[in-house]
DNA sequence: GGGTAAAAGTTTAACGTTTAACTCATTCTA
DNA sequence: TAGAATGAGTTAAACGTTAAACTTTTACCC
């Protein structure tokens, strides 16, 4: 291994001399002792050690992106779409601007913060579901940190987030504008305080103020792979009143049609459906899905333009965005008037 | 920040002893130390720096996952479903093992070496399309390295790998078996030495088996995107005598479906279609796809196995696994006999 | 020509951890 | 009972880098 001290000795400077080259500290040296270290540098292959950085600055250009899950049992990382999608993003603009991404699940907040200190973090991305004391132990830390579809709202975090609950809300009133009465809710596991439970809310409040009356029996939870889906079809197919569903992600919208169709029920004639997320796939299930859009790449681009601007130490004009949705209409919705 | 030497302070002992306890070397402590130096470590809250352990045992426990790219322009890592499989299962099991992982895309690889050096990085997995020379920076640094799909057979790295070409001859087999004559081939841009490449072989092999001529006017390259594969539709329906399609990954052959039926075309009726992968959204579209079958999510977690072996300083059985396809038959080819 | 400032460095300590080599009792063995 | 072995540690150096505090030479000002 190469290191400051042998490009020192090759160009006989000290290795302060050199550390200041590397560091653009350049007003102490002279040109002529510049361009010979750089020589040096390229001649001899020299990589900077981070470890040794990191120790003796205490800042190590590492970013943690960290997903919290409730149980170890299904810890992909990537199970929801999104994340692929802003991680990508993420990824490339932090290397443009000389960080590392350190990726991450974690079960619990001591995991967290003891996951941020073993690598002197100089930032985190954080996911998932989670209470509020959860945060205690990361404010502590005094990092920049950014939500993702958090719905905590502690101060002196970034957060960036979607309307989730106007989304489902203009969902479910798309329905009933188009003369739908009997609406169910389908939707991956609702868990308290999370993005599914914003957007049966907003569900539920579209209803209330159709003065629909709300059903539990038409709230439909299951898994999101496909046979999830048939066996909620075997349950909203035993409610033949229902014309119109809503369904908290396209992933399971597009199952549900699936397995809709295999029980001889037509789309949108037998029954609409609007989805949620408007993923690549929606415009080639068929029929093409109705459904809220929302910009995922955008969401990954503000949620590391935060992490820069804090990372600069810039005071923040806004600590806290939340995306728009839109309602995409499509060919699954049914005008019943 | 809490260091070794508290707990040394606290516990009345010299730094080396903590850091063996913490190490499992305690044949050297006794019992009551032992518990001492534990309840310090839990009661100070005590978390060891990762910078300082790499610095001076010269192993990070950081593994690299690493994409690589021709151009920076797409640089989006996770635009390949297989990256997101496999990270998740990836980053699970490393974890479980005391590992941690981190993400980066490189252009070249003088930056792949470099990245590696900087972190001091115990082991690296690798996806890209890559010329051999490519590696032999890589074999000087001595440390694990798993190839995703590669087509370059270095020896000393491990490799998990698809049988692309099989996979691919299969699916062009299929339809000649079903009496197709005139059958296209629809990719995203073909790259040498890459993973579309084996497939577009396996193709031309088995036209050239069943003693149909190739034709280059009816291999149509694309992005990947849905406007991309429009583009697609426009090229094929000026090729009324098609009446086969084989596309080299099932996002795309869900896009030009959705294209050729905008058209007025039906599937199958009009033109069969085959697609590779079997990523979920292939029972989802209608009519359910025809496809190629490869486990990712096992592709993901033998590449995690092959470097806990070589971790663990194990010399290897194999270094190579090329997991098998299969077909797997929905109701996108039409039988023309 | 005395004092100040600038240019171009150097020296030293520190960051937190590990490792190799050492110490000093006590116990065992022949 | 001398010597070896064992148990339970300790000391000191090293890993590669950086930051703060120095040093030396030359130039400049009035």
């Amino acid at each position: 291994m190469v290191t400051i001290r042998d490009i020192a000795e090759a160009t006989g400077v000290s290795a302060t001399t050199v550390s200041n080259v590397i560091h653009g500290k350049d007003n102490r040296v002279s040109a002529e002792t510049i361009q010979k270290i750089n020589e040096a540098i390229k001649e001899l292959g020299y990589v900077p050690n981070m470890s040794a950085r990191s120790l003796v600055s205490s800042s190590s250009r590492v970013i943690g992106f960290v997903n919290h899950v409730i149980t170890r049992e299904n810890t992909n990382f990537m199970e929801d779409p999104f994340h692929s999608a802003a991680i990508g993003a993420i990824e490339a603009t932090l290397r443009e601007n000389g960080y590392f991404l350190m990726l991450r699940t974690v079960e619990n907040a001591e995991e967290l913060v003891t996951f941020l200190q073993r690598w002197n973090m100089d930032g985190l991305f954080f996911t998932g579901i989670f209470k509020d004391k959860f945060f205690d132990s990361l404010a502590g830390l005094h990092i920049p940190v950014v939500l993702l579809d958090s719905y905590v709202h502690t101060s002196g975090f970034c957060n960036v987030g979607l309307e989730d609950f106007t989304g489902s809300y203009n969902a479910t009133k798309h329905l009933i504008e188009k003369g739908h009465r009997h609406i169910g809710f389908a939707s991956p596991n609702i868990k308290d305080g999370g993005v599914l439970q914003e957007r049966f809310l907003g569900y539920k409040s579209a209803l209330a103020e159709a003065g629909i009356p709300f059903e539990k029996g038409i709230v439909f939870q299951q898994e999101m792979d496909l046979n999830s889906c048939r066996l909620i079809c075997n349950d909203i197919v035993e409610h033949p009143e229902l014309t119109g569903l809503v369904v908290s992600a396209d992933i399971m919208a597009a199952g549900i049609m699936t397995g809709l169709k295999e029980k001889g029920k037509r789309i949108p004639d037998d029954i609409s459906i609007v989805g949620f997320d408007d993923i690549s796939l929606s415009q080639l299930v068929d029929p093409p899905l109705t459904t809220i859009h929302q910009d995922m790449n955008l969401k990954g681009r503000l949620a590391v333009d935060f992490m820069l601007q804090l990372l600069s130490g810039k005071t923040l004009d806004t600590t806290e965005i939340t995306l728009s949705t839109r309602l995409v209409e499509r060919s699954s919705v049914k005008d019943l008037r």
